[in-house]
DNA sequence: TGGCGATATGATGGATCCGTCAAACCAGCA
DNA sequence: TGCTGGTTTGACGGATCCATCATATCGCCA
């Protein structure tokens, strides 16, 4: 599991990371890094995912650790379990930034990376 | 790709989570963070995995654009792309520890999280 | 109690990822 | 040229992840 002490800490760093790798989950957090708390039928409306499909991504998280839930009445409240969840992914997005103006920088390697080759323009 | 700017950057986002979550990965990511650089041979002695393992891990790394690889003679040595990535590393590092101390917090078995997880009834 | 809206869980087929093996490639050197 | 160590690539079975459908649970109110 994510927080399981008895694995090297790379092991753990990397789930931590499997449980971000998907947009929908990225979307979640994100909208939970500019509220306090969000209801899923909030959610589901910013999203516009399948209720049970976000329950699925929700329940991941969950289960990672990065957010925590609470019921209140019929609805359920999600939050961001840390504030270093949204500052992890300030940083991600620092990143790509680099990566991109590294890239654009840089073109004319287009041919030698599969990735360059579907740049638009 | 990682880079297709034509996509949503939550979806580039998660991309680039995507591209982090193996152990493997993380573990040649460090490394490179404590090095200028450092060659496949390096690598390979500093992580134990079969070198064609370790060559697929790093064209993962070279295709989302994480790492750079230069062949001089007959070695290929490999550095990280972007200062960032390094930084994505450590905050994810305490980010981990965040979670860890808060958990510790809670409860005391690291086994009975699922049971942690689950929502309040 | 029964029904309804909101949310979660379980199961399933299809897609993606992983480790390993075999083969190719590349730079130096005999 | 051919050999050798270092590195990459391609292919394949097995594992994991994902979206969807069906079903279950919870809290509320009539």
């Amino acid at each position: 599991m994510l927080t399981d002490a008895s694995k090297p800490l790379y092991e753990v760093k990397a789930n931590l990371f499997k449980g971000l790798a998907h947009p929908a989950r990225i979307r979640v957090l994100e909208i939970l890094s500019g509220a306090e708390e969000v209801s899923v039928a909030g959610l589901l409306t910013e999203t516009g995912l399948e209720a049970s499909n976000l329950s699925q991504h929700l329940g991941v998280l969950r289960r990672f650790l990065l957010v925590t839930a609470e019921r209140r009445g019929s609805l359920v409240y999600y939050r961001l379990a840390h504030p270093e969840v949204a500052e992890l992914l300030r940083v991600a997005r620092s990143l790509l930034a680099a990566v991109l103006q590294d890239n654009r920088d840089r073109l004319e390697v287009a041919d030698s990376l599969p990735a360059l080759t579907e740049l638009p323009r």
